[in-house]
DNA sequence: AATGAATGAGCGTTCATTCAT
DNA sequence: TATGAATGAACGCTCATTCAT
């Protein structure tokens, strides 16, 4: 209604004001995706605008905000692409390669946003110095993989998994996959294509 | 001896003089790895040296400077620990088996720096917004595990490389390296033996 | 009518319009009152009248505008108050009870009011730094004691005045009717009455 | 040693640094009494210092600590130039004499610094909007006076004194001589000497 | 060799004000 | 009438860097 707290809800936003929240939010993943999160500071992210500092401090309550909805939204755009993806794979050795797939073509198709939010979660912090994302990683990032593991050692197409022999094939293949954001980072011509089907060559062979 | 530069060439220095930068770049390592880099300013790592501001700016001619030893430390540090045992190792087989148990043992045993180096390369930027830390990364950090795969590929104990297989198996593996660093943060007490034991056992299956 | 200076002549305010500024009026009070001068922000107020900013500075010139409206909603709330008590009273010495009696009354029928004009009197300033009201304070306010003081001393009720001592003595009366206004702050709670009493009785002795 | 909390103990600062603090302290009076709370930015102060923003910021952690200095120096020159007057004064009458007359030179004497306090008193609060000085003031601010008046009406020479008249007469005491200060800013050649002499006279008959 | 003092640019944030709708 | 959006200046503060001693 009057001054504050703008995202309390999203429904209470209206159409333009979630356009331009939107508008900001993707100037700052430019931003930090080009002079990285130490750098990207309110003044440089609505220069890129074409606003003056005040617009971005006008929509959001302050400068974290803005940086956890950009988090959000990646967490949303991900979800959103990967899982049904996913979900329609049959059999673990599918899922497993769909799961990588899903998530490589992710970051080839939004490698701006994937590299801000690797930016954010390596360079924010709490008061007390601790990472801002990064604790509640473990369940949601590396159960699903996990899952899928456990799948396919008990459908007899992977091998025998323990506990910690999961976890780490979990650990192997998700850093692969965040890997590879920082090779197209350095490399934008990659072969996304190639790449991908090397990866998973490379992880059907790890889980046989 | 002037009042610039004190860098120039390593082997000017004075025995105090080393002394000073190696103690300063230890504190360096402690601060950044655990406030993280941006939040690492000369202050607070004079501080936690116990000395003025001053001194740091006396013997590193700026942060960056100092910023860069504490990396070529690490560079000497690691290359110091990993090299001999690869060296030493017979067959290709052995030797990638060598170089990973070495890497991560490395990393377990210099956790505080090895961090600390991950958040410079993560942070730290040109005044363009380049990172400072990358693009020479390529022939230094891949090319031995590359070297590693065509020798194994040769000799028949592990499957055919293309260029383009080779690089990306490479690249894998570095980031799997790389990530227990970030897990080692995380989990403290992670079983370093045992994590290593799986994935060395992920990737002698991977490059089979 | 037009765009601007809406206040030009009171008159020309129509019935809602008077009404929306005398509720923005009510909520600076409070808002100042609660929160004092400095933190008192044009927002602040807004939030607690339920309206947008916009609002504010539709209905008046400038924020100083609305505060110079809450001293005139002040002035006239007092005058209207006082000035009746006073002039009925028959005597000097009743005149100088009632006088006082009124003016504590109306403080503590009206402490945000006041307070709110304290706070006001006390903060706000010209651009060149000098204390926006505090001049003009000579005449209308000490005048009326220093009269009553005369009118006292002529018949023979209060002691001997010269123009020095009537001065100091409604200046003490002055500053103690105004410091009662900090003293119900600090100290809601109070007997105003008892206090009252106390006070007259000390400067009825002042004046003898 | 290192880099904040100069003020941890007043002993561990070099002689510069007290001078310098002092400087600066000074400035801040100068500048708040003339331009008043609100308007005494660190700019400004620095401004008027011709120093640098960051001098300020060097030397007090905060502006807040600056101004706690203000008054802290306030309260020490007010005592050390109040408390023995009033000790060498002989029976309650005097030493209620005294107490108005070292507490109105040392404003006259002081003004600047006292309107300063005045000023910090009225516009400081905490982030909840309280004031920052004003509760703690009741016991070493009016226990003095009452001591006084009750020890007069012991002796005879004052009127009877209950708690709460005596609580209001020493409140009417304090506003009038906090009042002074307002009245030498606005009339910066008052006779301080003729004002005290009736102020005391008013007083002494009010307590008789 | 080391220090403390100072600087100046930049930071995130607040806020009175303007203005199109 | 009223609003939400935007601006731009100022704020307190941090910090890498410079420099006299």
């Amino acid at each position: 209604m009057s001054t504050k707290n703008k995202a309390n809800d999203p429904k209470d936003l209206s159409f333009t004001e979630k356009a331009r929240r939107a508008q900001i939010v993707q100037c700052a993943i430019e931003t930090i995706a080009e002079v990285g999160y130490a750098q990207a500071s309110i003044g440089q992210i609505a220069k890129r605008a074409n606003v003056s500092k005040g617009v971005i401090t006008y929509h959001f309550a302050s400068k974290d905000d803005l940086l956890e909805e950009v988090v959000a939204a990646y967490a949303i755009a991900a979800e959103a692409f990967i899982r049904p993806v996913v979900a329609n794979a049959v059999g673990p050795k599918e899922r497993l390669r769909k799961y990588m797939e899903a998530n490589l073509a992710f970051i080839a198709e939004h490698r701006k946003m994937v590299f801000a939010v690797v930016e954010i979660a390596a360079g924010m912090r709490t008061k007390e110095g601790k990472l801002r994302f990064s604790a509640d990683a473990d369940e949601s990032i590396y159960q699903p993989i996990e899952e899928i593991l456990y799948a396919g050692a008990e459908a007899g197409c992977f091998r025998a998994f323990t506990p910690l022999s999961a976890r780490v094939t979990a650990l192997a293949i998700r850093h692969a996959i965040d890997g590879f954001s920082l090779e197209l980072m350095r490399t934008p011509d990659l072969s996304v294509k190639e790449y991908m089907e090397e990866l998973i060559s490379i992880f059907e062979r790890a889980v046989k």
